[in-house]
DNA sequence: GTTGAACTAAACTGTGTAGTGTAGGATAGT
DNA sequence: ACTATCCTACACTACACAGTTTAGTTCAAC
């Protein structure tokens, strides 16, 4: 019966994934996810020891798929700027899709009732991402020659010229979603800044 | 009797601030804050028509409290690095501060609810921040040199510089404050960058 | 000193919610 | 068919909270 009982793991976990992400934790009552799912109460709690247990547990599953979607990135071009400009895309892909918005969002508001929440989504994300731009670079820039401390300093600022004021847009609401045309200036825009810092005009 | 009242006003609203910006709206009651004011709660109830009411009040005053701060940057710096580095120190050390890191999270954290908090807050910090610093560009680069679209988008881009992977740490609670240190790398490394994109090397 | 406005503590209403208990129904292996 | 396991629906406990009511207290103004 392990089968049976990992699916109804999954539909509250999918359940509880989509309406704490919507809706916040503390607005969102057992209840409203055991019928979502649908399943009995007794049943969620057969298999989630609280409510704080089932929200680290569907935080830390959503941490997991982006680490997932960053696996796929492509970082094997030759040519440094078309190579920076697939993974700039990737990551602003990741960034700004709703469901890394809405991550981003509940673990910021319960920074204070779940303090671990914060390190679980930095490594599962902005610190991979750092990790593999960083090895990108250092594939092509001699650390001699870098306008940076180090290639890690190189793709921190890197990743950081893709959020800035639009991110801070997008997470506080003003902005609801990015359209292409929007990212295609952010990829273009950081990668002819990081040329121009690095390789003159 | 204005003047007790006002006074009053001002208690429930320190207390409600400081319990809202460490703990978050919900999970802050009124009774609790009526009793750090210290009020009664029918008296609370007198000065603010409920709950969300009085959350409001409250985050319009931190408002503008960061729109005052602004106010006091001095940029009449006649050397655009000196400038810069002027409006950016000033620039971190209002985005890093604890109340302003607080205030973020409560906003994003309450976007949902609050969904026109995010442009009160948007219009009180970021917004004048960037215009401010448009306007001292514009008084440097002819428009024709510039290695942006235009002085806006430079600004932008310069106060993200700023931001980026410290922001994110800061707000998620991986770094608990920016030390010294911490904000003169900051600073330098933006103008630095600035100026190569701007001057080249 | 009397009045009236603002305050207080405390109890109360109604609702929502986390978590548990009970009694019975479906389904698997034997 | 029999039994054990997991499930269901439903009811229940205990509590926290927003907002109100009550009954009484302080205090300035006249």
């Amino acid at each position: 019966m392990t089968q049976l009982s990992d699916a109804k793991r999954e539909c509250i976990l999918e359940a509880a994934t989509r309406m704490f992400l919507s809706q916040g934790y503390t607005n969102v009552s057992v209840d409203a996810i055991a019928e979502a799912a649908p399943v009995s109460k007794p049943t969620l709690y057969n298999y989630f020891e609280s409510k704080p247990a089932l929200f680290e547990a569907v935080v830390a599953r959503q941490c997991e798929r982006s680490l997932l979607a960053l696996e796929r990135i492509d970082a094997s071009a030759s040519d440094l700027r078309e190579g920076l400009r697939l993974i700039a895309r990737a990551c602003v892909d990741l960034i700004y899709s709703p469901e890394s918005l809405r991550l981003f969002r509940l673990i910021i508001a319960e920074q204070s009732a779940f303090p671990e929440l914060g390190k679980l989504a930095y490594r599962s994300a902005p610190a991979p991402i750092i990790a593999r731009v960083a090895k990108y670079l250092g594939k092509f820039e001699p650390s001699t020659s870098l306008a940076f401390e180090d290639v890690d300093e190189a793709a921190r600022v890197f990743i950081g010229l893709l959020m800035g004021d639009d991110h801070v847009r997008c997470l506080i609401g003003l902005k609801a979603n990015l359209t292409n045309r929007d990212k295609d200036r952010l990829v273009n825009r950081a990668v002819e800044l990081y040329w121009r810092v690095q390789h003159g005009k």
